[in-house]
RNA sequence: CGAUUCAGGCAGACUGUCGCGGGUCGGGAAAGCCGGCGCGAGGAAAGUCGGGACAGCACAGAGCACCAUACUUCUUAACAGGAAGGUGCCCGCAAGGGCAACAGCAAGUGCCACAGAAACAUACCGCCUUGAGCAAGUCGAAGGGUAAGGGUGAAAACGCGAGGUAAGAGCUCACGCAUCGGGUGGCGACAUUCCGGUGAGGUAAACCUUAUGGGCUGCAAGUCCAAGUAUAGAGACAAUGGGGCCUCGGCCUCGAACGGGCUGCUCGUCCGUCGUCUCAGGGUAGGGCGCUUGAGCCUGCGGGCGACCGCAGGCCUAGAGAAAUGACAGUCGCCCCGCAAGGGGAACAGAAUCCCGCUUAUUCGCCUGUAUCGCUAA
RNA sequence: GGCCUAAUAGUUCAAGGGAUAGAACGGAAGUUUCCUAAACUUUAAAUCUAGGUUCGAGUCCUAGUUGGGCUA
């Protein structure tokens, strides 16, 4: 169960054990202006899911503001780009967690950030396909 | 018309597509389902600087310590806030505005570097006087008087003039200044062309004194739920140094040591001490409540110079929780540049328990009214 | 989110309201050596920012800035 264009709260990560499983267990990958990290796991008795996590730190951005901005931009775009993600899952009934992490000094455009977010996507796409011939 | 002053207000609007968080209504057995309707950041939401509400913990009592406040009268739930006023200083041609750590060094103590004789009662030079002495002078050992002058310093005996004197000195007088007491005016701070006394260096953002107030911690407070088990707690049994009693393993009494409580200390006072069993059940992660109806907002009337208060009617206006309030497109409005086509711009900034204040940030922003100054015309 | 706390040379710390802000390590230059090290001599370099109190602030007060800590 994925919505194909929406963002609602079961596709993101909001628990704190999840969120530490993440980052002990995932593959980092850095796409500029992101570092994604993320982690494929498969659970039976639950649905799949493809769930997001968003971080800008406090350190680049002081201001409240800017960090809602930045953070509300990357939600949109990950919106409109996680199409193929959630194709890869349906397709081998596996779900993925996944954390962007923004790295960069200043505030992008949409424009940009929707463009960036697609190499994102593709990449952690590619990740896949390429670890889970392996173990197979 | 231009430049300002003060007071108040605003912080672009609308439409479409996609998306998010609550609420509510309907469908559905139910869901992280489907559909409809409606709501969804600010004047500072910020800093967390005051003050509350609310919550938990603590609380016999006394004293000390500690912290805060500090012109007056009002106002407020309260405040280091606000209003009106007084005093002093500063800015502006003016309308007006700003600042005050505006109680007390005349209660006590401390400090005042360097310089200077002396930094609180002191004689270095100087002035005046007595004049041992012999070289008999414009000499001067030693003593006394003196704060007018010099010099030092941030600061030196209230200032200035006259009288007075050996020389001087508030020593005396006139004028002025400061301060204390009384009178008068004012609720009061305070004012005063009134009367009398006094003349005392500064520093309390030095210790301190006086007056008033103050338990501590903060929604990550706190509380509930299901799962689950360490052992703080409760109950029962049992249990210690001296003395006494007796039915000989219990009771009474006294004292000491150690630890702890009375949210800083002292007095004073209270409690506990080792083991076994049973009951009960901590932390952590998850979820619910706290969580938004409130010292609330709007309108009208009345009271008050004003802050503000009273009455009546109406309204419900974010409530998240790894944390919603977003993206794109278009139209119109505003500001700037340009003859025009057109181009550019729109600040500071994002709720986290809730209020009242303060402070800081903010576009050569905009609108309304008030007053002042300047120019032009009648 | 809430509550505390600090800021002095490049680094780690000193400094009763009183001259030119001190010490160690580090840096630079020199002496010594065939060269380096060690040793010795010399030297540069700082009070977070803005106001205020005071004759005079690193120190006292107010506001701001930037760090650090505690709290589930």
């Amino acid at each position: 169960m994925v919505s194909p264009e929406g963002l609602p709260k079961y596709e993101r990560i909001c628990k704190e054990n999840d969120i530490k499983s993440l980052f002990d267990q995932g593959v980092g990958v850095s796409v500029y202006p992101y570092r994604a990290v993320f982690l494929f796991h498969s659970n039976a008795s639950r649905p799949v899911t493809v769930r997001l996590l968003v971080s800008v730190s406090k350190k680049r951005f002081h201001h409240a503001i800017s960090r809602n901005r930045v953070k509300r931009l990357m939600r949109e775009a990950w919106r409109r780009n996680k199409a193929p993600l959630y194709e890869i899952c349906q397709r081998d009934n596996i779900s993925v967690d996944v954390a962007l992490v923004y790295t960069a000094t200043v505030i992008h455009t949409y424009g940009e950030l929707l463009n960036k977010t697609q190499k994102a996507v593709l990449e952690i796409g590619k990740w896949y396909e390429k670890h889970s011939k392996a173990t197979r």
